[in-house]
DNA sequence: TTATTGATTGACTGATCAATCAATAAAAAA
DNA sequence: TTTTTTATTGATTGATCAGTCAATCAATAA
């Protein structure tokens, strides 16, 4: 059986199965050997191939990031005023996808971990800003507060999904409506 | 030196040794020997008075929740408009003791284990219905939207505190003014 | 005094895991 | 063909811990 080129899928099916026992153990405590398990493959390639578990698990949540971003991007591309690109923002971040258990299983274990892990902190700080320049971009054009109201509303955004993904039923409808509420209010009292 | 009422004094020594610990490791990767002799005792001794890991730490973020609670209700007293009352609740959330590194850590971390934990899941429930309702209790006065509003600023309020905490630099003056904007704006609108 | 209870220790057990390593096998290069 | 490189396994190592237990000591009750 042993191919070339089997890194890349191997990587590939790591990342994916670290996120499901993610969702299944709802924390980062999964072992290796689980993982791996799941992949189809023994404990040994894993360590081969990740070198370690840490870099399993970020690369795990780099995955889960970088998709959301995209998911992000092409809902900004069908936006044309500011207002429905800040809806669009508003909306990725509270698309059905990111309320998969696996997903906020993680995006709340990596709250913690960023405390004492450096490359987990560096990775939510990625996240925020990408956020915030989202966000800023097209207050700028609404409203001479843009900075205040951007920090207000990247906060309010994290408060409301750090919330729903507590209570753990899957996609709060109300999510949405909550951010879009608070900015038009906060646009309303400068316009 | 053994004498008899020792019970209370041990468990508290255990508790506050395990914030501390909880606050140097960055998360709840403590172990009970680590703690046991921070309190000046032995392990056996924390398991005797503990019977398990788990309920000291959980006991450890009772007593963070409960002494937060309790610097709240001292805030409201001295309060006397609905509106400084819910200048008080914000400025509880955000008073200096709430960044200590201890704090923020077992904080963030609870977020991870209240997803597995349904003891420390509760504790969150309880933490955050007391919020809502002692928003809720005053936006009732000064609007008919005072349910939506209360959601608003809870979700905020953890947003912009998850946020401090992550950038882990202590007391965040902007705190209280971001959320007390975002209060003026929403009550703006419907007044 | 004697029995009982509470306080206390630290060694020990059993389990768990991350990481390593030697061995094997297939593909590719020489 | 021979050599080298890549893929792969699973047993093993070494370390870490939570939780248990028998034993000790002191105070108090009988």
């Amino acid at each position: 059986m042993p191919k070339t080129g089997m890194e890349p899928l191997r990587r590939a099916a790591l990342v994916d199965a670290a996120i499901i026992e993610i969702g299944d153990a709802r924390s980062l405590d999964v072992t290796v050997a689980q993982i791996a398990r799941r992949a189809g493959m023994s404990s040994g390639l894993a360590h081969h191939y990740f070198g370690g578990k840490d870099q399993m698990l970020l690369a795990a949540m780099k995955q889960i990031l970088s998709e959301f971003s995209q998911k992000m991007c092409a809902g900004l591309h069908q936006a044309k005023t500011p207002r429905e690109r800040l809806e669009a923002v508003v909306h990725a971040n509270f698309a059905d996808h990111v309320f998969d258990r696996s997903k906020t299983s993680a995006w709340l274990s990596f709250y913690g971990l960023a405390q004492s892990n450096d490359q987990a902190a560096y990775l939510m700080r990625i996240y925020q800003r990408r956020l915030r320049s989202n966000l800023l971009f097209d207050l700028k054009t609404l409203t001479p507060r843009a900075d205040e109201i951007a920090a207000a509303l990247g906060a309010l955004i994290d408060g409301v999904y750090l919330r729903a993904a507590l209570t753990g039923t899957g996609p709060d409808p109300k999510a949405s409506e909550t951010v879009l509420m608070t900015l038009n209010a906060l646009l309303g009292d400068t316009q």
